[in-house]
DNA sequence: GCCGTGACTTCGT
DNA sequence: AACGAAGCCACGG
C-alpha cells in the first residue's frame, strides 16, 4: 500500500499509520465505521483515536474522511459538517434511508483490497 | 509525566 | 427509542 499521499508518516504511532492507510483504502461508494477502521488497523478499541485522527489530519493527508461514519450508520458531525459529508457521500451514489442512516448492508466496506506491508 | 480532549462504542436503564 | 456511564487511547499542553 503506502500511497504517495501517505509518505513520510513513519514518525507517527504504528496504529496511527495503520489507521491512515485503512481510511485511504476505503473505495468510493463504500463507507466504514470508526470502530471498523480501528479494527482493520489492529486495535478494535481505537475508535476514538480514529475520530481524533480524522479531526486533526484529514486534510493533511488527503484522506477520504467522508467515508467514515459511526456504528449506527449516521454522520458524526455538527449539522453544517454533516450536510457537507452527506453531499459527498450522495455524490458517490451512496443511499441514505429515511431515518438518516446510510444503507449499511449495501455500502459498508468489507475490507476488500486491504493489505498491509 | 499527569490531565483533559475527542467526527466513538457498548452496555445498562 | 433515548439517555447516561464507563471503557477506550494517542496526543498536546
Amino acid at each position: 500500500m503506502c500511497p504517495k499521499e501517505l509518505t513520510n508518516i513513519s514518525h507517527l504511532h504504528p496504529f496511527t499509520q495503520a489507521v491512515l492507510q485503512v481510511i485511504h483504502a476505503i473505495p468510493s461508494g463504500k463507507v466504514q465505521t470508526y470502530g471498523g477502521v480501528a479494527r482493520f488497523a489492529g486495535n478494535p478499541k481505537g475508535a476514538r483515536q480514529v475520530a481524533r485522527i480524522l479531526h486533526s489530519s484529514s486534510q493533511k493527508y488527503h484522506l477520504p474522511w467522508h467515508r467514515v461514519i459511526n456504528s449506527q450508520g449516521k454522520i458524526s458531525l455538527d449539522p453544517v459538517g454533516a450536510e457537507e459529508q452527506r453531499l459527498l457521500l450522495v455524490a458517490e451514489d451512496i443511499t441514505f434511508l429515511s431515518n438518516g442512516r446510510v444503507k449499511m448492508d449495501e455500502h459498508l466496506w468489507d475490507g476488500d483490497g486491504l493489505f498491509f506491508v
